[in-house]
This record gives C-alpha cells, structure tokens and sequence, in this order.
DNA sequence: CGATTTTCGAACTATTCGGTTATATATTGA
DNA sequence: TCAATATATAACCGAATAGTTCGAAAATCG
C-alpha cells in the first residue's frame, strides 16, 4: 500500500543516461548561441548527453525540440519578469526592475548575448512558434499595463496617465535594449539606460510640451 | 577620341545575362525572407538569375554576398531614414517621419517583413557583419542626437534637454516597433505607436514625475 | 572569317545532414 | 536465471549542399 503509492515505481528497461529537463536546458544554450537553422542534430546530440535515436525518440525533431525549449524558457523568463514587475515597490522601481531583469538576461556572462524570443524565435519559419511569440508577446505588454494600473490606483500615476500605450513603448524600449545587447553594448551601459527608460515612460505629458512640438488636433 | 572617351566601350566576351545592381536587389529579398543560413546557393542563383559558375566569380561566396548586401541595404535604408528625420519640419514631426519610415520598411507588402539589419545580420555569426551593425547602431543614434540639438538650438525643447539619452530611446523604441512588425502586428498600429513613440520622448521631465515616482539622489 | 575573351549551362565530387535500423547493454520482474 | 523492456552505440542511407570543372555559346577584335 504504503509503497506503492509512496515511491515512484523505477520505470522498466534500462535507464537513461541523461536528465529530461537538463537535457533541455542544454539545447536551449545550442539555440541560443548558434540560432534555429544553425543547429545540426548532432550539435544537440552532443550537448544533451542524448544518443542520437533516444533523442528522436524522447524529444521527436529539431522543430518540436525546439518548441518545448521554447515554451520552457518563456514559461521561466516570464515568471522571473513578472516577479520583478510585481514585488512590492514603487512603480518606478517596478520597471526599472523590470527593464534591468531584461538586460540581465540578455548580458549574462558565459551564455549567449540577447533573448532567444527576440533574437532567435522570430526567424523560426513555423506557424506554430509565430503564434507562441505574438502570445507572448501580448502577455508582456498585458502584464506591464497591469502594473501601471495598480499604479494609477495608488496614486503613482495620475488618473488619466495612458496605461496601454505605455505598457507597449516599455515593451519597445525592452526590445531595444536585449537587440544592443546582442550586438555587443556592455551590461553596465545598458543598465543605465534601463533606468532611464523607466524614468522616460513616467513622465507626464501635462503642460510638459512646448508649443512648437505641440501635436496638431 | 569621341568615342572613345565618351562611349563605355562594351567589354569582350560574351555579354551577362544579368544585372549587378538588380541581382543584389533580388539577393537581398532573399536573406531578407529566408535569413541567413536558410539560404542556399541555389536559392540565390534561382532569385538572382546568376549562373553558379558566374556567382563565385563575380560576388564570391555566400557570406561575401551577404555582406555586400548588408552594406548596400544600410546605405540606402540610412539614406532615407536621414532625409526622413533632417527635412524641413518641426522636431516631433521629424522623429514620427523617422519612426513611420521605420515602420513602413518594415511592414512593406509584398516583402517579409522586419528588418534586414535588425532580425536577420544580428544572427549572423561573422565579426565584419557584427562590426558593421555596431557601426551602423552608432551611426543612427548620432544621427537622432543631431537632429534634438538642432531642435535645443532653435528652442523647440529645453536647453537642458537630455538628448544622448533620447536619441538612444528612440532607437530602442525603432527597433521595438521593428520586431513588433516582424511578429505581425498591423501596420496601422505600428504607425499610430510610432506617432507615439514621438510624443514620448519630446515629454519634459520638468515637475512632471510625482513624489512618489521622484528618482532618489 | 577565325582567334580571343567572357559568360552560360550542366554535370560532377566530396561533404554534411536528417532520420532510421540493427545490435549490444542495462535494468526490472518472475 | 531467464524473459521482457527500454536505452545506448554505431553504422547506414538517401537527400541536400558548397564549390569546381568543362565544354558550349555569345560577343569583340583583327
């Protein structure tokens, strides 16, 4: 009784060498660094300590291994995004935490510059990760607009302050940073201007334009 | 003496059956459409109408015709983007020209859509591409810093208007825009964001953040 | 016209890659 | 100890690919 409900029983045949979710981990570092075409099998052979026929076998293909890297790392990414964005502090501190968590990321030492849902994901020619990517890009901009009305709420922000716009110029601004992180700016750079870019989307737009640049009605 | 200084004497042997200029034109849909290790030789000879032998001897390799292309599409997509952001028309004016212009690129119907520069040489594992594109990501936030001191200089923003930051701002909010078209997001949209996007980096930061939002020092 | 120059067209070669198959190995269960 | 199960190892096969070679074709020049 006690046993069987308790231990999860050993599967039968031989066990495997490798470790599923490791195994991933390690071909999401293959994709990151050598994007989606520039992948061979054996690369992720290699990498994921996978013999070749377990690894069609366990994972399928190039495209569904790298659809479940895929949804593996957003799942993970978004969640530590939406940490930073949602811990208890100012607005301000929010995105900025948000912004810099971004940059972070993206600059890590030792793994690939950028994000592979900004740099590698979108050249994936598959209907199926396209539709992952505009889902989840959705999700961040729903997720910083949320932020911004629990702001509004509290008084951070004036009443009228434009949630939805702003939500998606943060979403701007954070694909911007992770693009020049991939094209070499250094980290430090680029936790400056994450700083700036949360200073940038609070400012108000009351009485704040000069006639010159005032949009015409 | 007339005709030959005035007369491009054709050269001997048998006459190409293409032209350079447009064979580049054609190769560049192509990267464009397929990235860069998603094109084969073959798909160049096919678009560009070179023959094989023909390809290797006038444009060389693959990478060596990527970089041609590279080079030639920033300097035309450059020169356009400057006469967009430098014409005769108020500063705010001047960046949403800029930012559309961006836009429209990007979402041309009958091209894929995205960037050249920003979705598809970023990958592009090669120190001359990654120089460029850092080249190039230099060259554009210089132009946009030009373009507000002009704009301090003739007074259509505080002469304190921080504009290394800004220009570097509207940049990331260029290459968000971009990245949101290459996932789908209508023109219309991207159009109506960049207008945006124009507005919220001209917003002064004078007395418009709140005591709560106020950076500490 | 014939010699020369340059490109075209097609075929060729060596290599790489994706996916499969056959066989050996390791473990569980009776 | 032996059957059953599941994975590892290695080899294999067909297709695709990069780059080259060679003869035919198309032009100029004398």
């Amino acid at each position: 009784m006690v046993r069987n409900a308790a231990r999860p029983r050993r599967p039968r045949g031989r066990p495997r060498s490798f470790d599923e979710k490791r195994a991933l981990e390690k071909a999401t570092q293959v994709f990151w660094s050598k994007g989606y075409d520039g992948v061979t099998i054996d690369d992720l052979v290699a990498a994921m300590g996978v013999a070749r026929p377990s690894l069609y076998a366990v994972f399928g293909d190039k495209r569904k291994i790298f659809v479940r890297v895929l949804k593996a790392y957003a799942e993970s990414k978004g969640a530590l995004a939406a940490k930073a964005l949602l811990a208890p502090q100012s607005l301000r501190d929010s995105l900025a935490s948000f912004l810099k968590f971004n940059v972070e990321t993206a600059t890590e030492p030792g793994s690939a510059t950028g994000c592979l849902l900004e740099c590698v994901a979108p050249l994936v020619d598959d209907a199926e990760v396209q539709q992952f990517l505009k889902d989840a890009a959705a999700g961040a901009i729903a997720l910083v607009e949320l932020r911004f009305r629990d702001g509004m709420r509290a008084g951070e922000v004036p009443s009228n302050f434009p949630a939805a716009v702003r939500a998606s110029q943060v979403i701007d601004l954070a694909k911007g940073l992770t693009m020049r992180a991939r094209i070499g700016t250094p980290r430090k750079r680029l936790l400056k201007d994450a700083e700036e870019a949360a200073d940038l989307v609070l400012l108000s737009n009351v009485g704040s334009r000069t006639t010159l640049n005032r949009k015409k009605v």
